[in-house]
DNA sequence: AGCAACTATTGGAGCGCTCCAATAGTATGT
DNA sequence: ACATACTATTGGAGCGCTCCAATAGTTGCT
């Protein structure tokens, strides 16, 4: 920076002011400094400028899980947001494991991120509240009530009802929900499925069988489905994962899908949307969580003592070839 | 830092010496550090440490398209790798795209990041190259001759011969391949298996339509598959995506897998292992792949001027359920 | 006892920037 | 011509750490 001021004749500050986009600097001497600066090859020191600054103007973004297709989708969506708001986004891979999420999270605070935002984390309330006072922090797709973080998310309940109303509209009765077990949005979605189908009229249905957000869950609870005398005509997974693994148990058995069973599934992810599955899914809107998450980061940072807010985005169901009119009534 | 010795009653420098871990501290001391610093709260900031050390223990992690299910698994094993080491990874995703990759590498440079890893750069030779002097750089799965880049790539011709063969002893002659296009490796993979077809006398039935790394193009390219008089017996693809969307055309067709066709794809990728796919694959040892490129990384940062190697790691083939004896010759 | 050879600790300069208060320079109004 | 109100630029302290050379404290050996 020094043999830049000194190239272009002037002080190392005003080159500092070239280099914020200070509206203040003389167009005659931001040339001047810009010359320089090409021709030295100088790049400001981004560690040098966050330490002197107190801002990075980056922020973490933790993931449950990067090898479940939701999240690779979820962070596209999530880093388009930062980098439109000018942040740069560093990212963690929490592997589905409480105690490296709190790693990563102290980890992006050591690096005195702006503020951190936690996809579906599995940390418990005590531990948002303790690393919410490390950095800004916005939960997303977990629900909490803490004072000082922020809770985005969509409308879990009215997606399980999406998709039962679906399955009913269809003609289904006989609709069976495998749950997430301990994941993310697990409860909500099965009380949703619940309420939805006692609305329905279809209390008598109700049949819930426990999973987790995995293929090899799923596969477990088709297993479990298949050993019992008849099949329902639709299942309705928690997560695509285990719809992928329910399609392929349910297909080696020599049932069709949605010929013998119907199979909606929950997130829309990359997995849904292939063509050996074409999976019937209620979609996340990952861009509007995203946008949300941000921007209640960013007034969390600029005033960190703001009381926790929630949000809630509406959510839509996409239509694949997995659901069909049951076929006692075709 | 200075709260922290006071507390303790020793210098700041000590301190210091404390959080490196240093040999040289008296158990006493440390103690009486770590003791105080816990009452504190105290955690060193990770940027000031770097900006003084100049050293920041945390290298990039620059992926083609973390959409791909392959660059997600191949995260994962490259922070394993990394963080065995004792290093942190920063990500970005390039979206396929060269120059959101070079501004990517630049922002790395300027995070003072000690290294950077390419995963399947589409980034030219010229492109590498003047990055390479902003930081050290390794290239992985993108073959280039530079001296001041390191190269770590598994076997591409190898695996395509794998695959040919395997299909070949199960009683395959017509084997067509599906290229991937202008993708990385595409040209060996198609060079590998005209040579395997030659080398086990099947030159007559050389067969290759274009393709490209997306299950859209597998789709198309089972399209024109279909639409000639007979089918393959077996279809090797580039990469699984495609083998997904072969999968999907075919079925959609009548026909079953691997009963009228048998289907090899490359990568081993999540997708692969899906049940409902279960596909034979050749297998990337991303493992291998990312210590090698970790430790290539960790030379050329303790010494930037060394000549840019090249390491070639062998491959093997993952047998599923997608390849089977031929039905003429069952 | 005296000196060498350690080991454990300390003070202070410096990493590359920002930001504040101070200064120089220029235009405006009377 | 001179005070007023700007705008453009500068010097220097400070961000929180590391690292080097110097110092204090121990131990072993003759």
């Amino acid at each position: 920076m020094d043999d830049v001021a000194r190239a272009a004749g002037v002080s190392r500050s005003l080159v500092s002011l070239v280099f914020q986009d200070s509206p203040k600097v003389a167009t005659a001497s931001r040339d001047r400094v810009m010359g320089a600066a090409d021709r030295l090859g100088y790049r400001p020191n981004a560690l040098a400028r966050s330490l002197a600054s107190a801002r990075t103007n980056t922020i973490g973004i933790l993931l449950d899980d990067l090898r479940n297709p939701f999240f690779a989708d979820a962070l596209g969506a999530f880093e388009d947001a930062a980098s439109a708001q000018g942040l740069r986004a560093l990212i963690a891979d929490g592997r589905r494991d409480a105690t490296r999420e709190e790693e990563a999270v102290r980890t992006f605070a050591d690096h005195r991120v702006d503020g951190v935002i936690s996809i579906s984390p599995r940390l418990s309330d005590a531990q948002l509240h303790a690393l919410a006072t490390l950095t800004p922090l916005v939960s997303v797709e977990r629900d909490c009530s803490l004072v000082n973080v922020d809770v985005v998310m969509h409308d879990e309940r009215e997606g399980a009802r999406l998709a039962v109303e679906h399955l009913a509209e269809l003609g289904h009765r006989a609709i069976t929900h495998i749950d997430g077990g301990p994941g993310a949005g697990s409860a909500v979605r099965r009380d949703g499925y619940i309420e939805a189908m006692r609305s329905l009229g279809l209390a008598d249905s109700i049949d819930i069988v426990a999973g987790e957000y995995t293929e090899a869950a799923g596969r477990e609870a088709a297993e479990v489905l298949l050993a019992r005398p008849g099949l329902p005509t639709a299942v309705f997974c928690a997560n695509d994962a285990m719809a992928a693994g329910v399609a392929a148990a349910i297909a080696e058995q020599g049932f069709t899908i949605p010929g013998d069973v119907s199979l909606v599934g929950y997130d829309n992810s990359m997995l849904a949307a292939l063509h050996v599955l074409s999976l019937t899914s209620v979609r996340q809107p990952l861009d509007v969580l995203a946008e949300a998450a941000i921007s209640a980061l960013l007034l969390r940072i600029e005033d960190p003592q703001r009381t926790g807010t929630r949000v809630l985005v509406p959510t839509t169901l996409v239509v694949r070839r997995s659901t069909a009119i049951p076929r006692s009534s075709a």
